[in-house]
DNA sequence: AACCATACCTAAACATCTTATATATGTAAT
DNA sequence: ATTACATATATAAGATGTTTAGGTATGGTT
């Protein structure tokens, strides 16, 4: 069993917590900082990324600006004013559910 | 956006995590147990959680036992003898991929 | 009789992922 | 020169796991 399988829906919120923080990244830079942050245990699959980051943009949390670095073009993302909000909102229910979560990881034996 | 789309690909280490703990419980008791445990926050739907303890069923990792209380049939459940590894397999990649998230929800802005 | 909690189940639609494939540039090794 | 790998983006088919909405049935309360 693959661990990746547990990014199914947590995808969209790392997104736009590392563009929280960041303020400004593409989409290399994002899957190779999750991996890099996971110790390489998680990688985010290009087919994942994409969609996930076109979505976003077409749900007008991000916007893009693309440049050329290095002879090859990049696309920047950051976060719209709506995605500001949405961002810490969305942060907000992943603590709250991983606090449930971890609560029954945590159970102790009865 | 409803928190409990979060679950997605957590249901089955729940399920397990709970059955470690508790031996034997029933699905109509699980999704109380979840709902309790989050203080509300997180309500296992039925189309979700039958489906996904008839699968583990399937995959071996789940024995049931039908009983009648007060008039009512209930289907317990519990770990099998490889449903027991898995149980500890998966509850440790879980760990494992929520360190890293919360690594990342915790990050402070640079 | 109506309503709610208990207790199980399934199917269609939807969202999100994996896997595979494609394109293209820069750099290092053979 | 050409092979290989890292960089960088993108899409499509198929698999998986949800939501939503429905169904059946019993027991207790209003």
């Amino acid at each position: 069993m693959n661990s990746s399988y547990l990014l199914k829906g947590s995808l969209q919120v790392i997104i736009l917590r590392l563009l929280e923080i960041h303020g400004r990244m593409y989409g290399y830079e994002i899957s190779r900082t999750v991996k890099e942050m996971s110790h390489g245990e998680f990688q985010i699959t290009e087919g994942a990324l994409y969609p996930a980051l076109h979505k976003l943009e077409a749900g007008g949390l991000l916007e893009t600006s693309t440049e050329l670095v290095d002879g090859r073009a990049r696309k920047y993302y950051s976060l719209s004013r709506s995605g500001k909000n949405e961002a810490s909102s969305r942060v907000s229910d992943v603590r709250i559910f991983l606090d449930s979560l971890q609560q029954i990881l945590n159970l102790k034996p009865v």
